[in-house]
DNA sequence: ACAATAGTTGACTAAATTAATAGGGTTTAG
DNA sequence: CTAAACCCTATTAATTTAGTCAACTATTGT
């Protein structure tokens, strides 16, 4: 498992996708203008989320995208599987041709760790991220002066879902 | 946070150490050939290391490197922040010069996403890690012949959690 | 004390991978 | 038929990874 700007620009477009999408298919258009992503790099990431069967595509005029299931069973584990791809990070290839026991250890001990983050990532849900945004978005429209930030402790609540 | 392969060697490197450094210090040759990883690669990564405060190292004959401090107050969070240095992955520099809501989202996300990772990796810390990894040596060197290797459907499951 | 040796340190370079951009092609509603 | 959208492929730019080389430092054997 790998953690980059690319699985980060991802996840940024599915919530606003998720957002929108009740009102028809999004446009990538309108997602890089609002979230200043790049058109053609967004074209790439959704390429590979229709690929996995995480949106739904619709051409023409009217055209966009959609999420392909419910967003409660889209996990961020997804998306960034989606669009970050395979890579092995053991020496041997990820088939067991060690030689002695510690060429092995590199092997098993990232096994576990990609385990570990996968898990946690996978427990997040995008509906969650999505309903945490909009109504922080709401709540920042009814007092428009007194812009609020988060302290630590609410901030951790708030991922935590 | 960024997660790639250097985090990983650099962790490899420092379990490596954390398993023979009771003997004396570690010199970069040693683990180069048990871990099979560059030499020259250890170095930048042990310089960086030091640096942080992690390791001590020792120079001349009967020289290398040792913990600096005790492996339970070493956290695999802290030896990827070592290696993988700075990093702002929002588009406002971590300034929240940020001109209306939709910008800031990004941001407060990837903000919220980035503690809980290294939460969890600040949960895990090296004696631990060294500790598993000795004992499984130990459970390998008493059945030899049986030596074990995953087939891919296993190690897909393994990785899939 | 002196040379040889084992080891770290840091600067620089080259190769490989990833990220991002650009520019065409394809489908479809109106 | 045309404009709005997706869809692909190639190219460029940036970053990471890996490797080289030449000091510098401390120990040890003589």
């Amino acid at each position: 498992m790998r953690l980059t700007t690319k699985g980060r620009f991802a996840v940024t477009a599915m919530i606003d996708l998720g957002m929108r999408q009740q009102r028809g298919p999004v446009t990538l258009a309108g997602i890089s203008e609002r979230q200043k992503i790049s058109l053609s790099y967004l074209e790439q990431l959704f390429g590979r989320l229709r690929r996995h069967g995480i949106v739904d595509s619709v051409r023409g005029p009217g055209g966009g995208y959609t999420m392909a299931r419910p967003m409660v069973e889209i996990s961020v584990a997804d998306i960034i599987r989606a669009v970050d791809e395979p890579i092995d990070a053991t020496q041997c290839g990820g088939l067991g041709n060690c030689h002695d026991g510690h060429e092995c250890m590199t092997h098993e001990l990232w096994i576990n760790l990609n385990e570990h983050i996968y898990r946690y990532l996978e427990g997040v849900d995008l509906a969650s991220l999505v309903e945490t945004q909009l109504s922080k978005q709401a709540e920042a429209g009814s007092r428009k002066d007194e812009r609020r930030v988060l302290g630590t402790a609410e901030l951790k609540a708030v991922v935590n879902g």
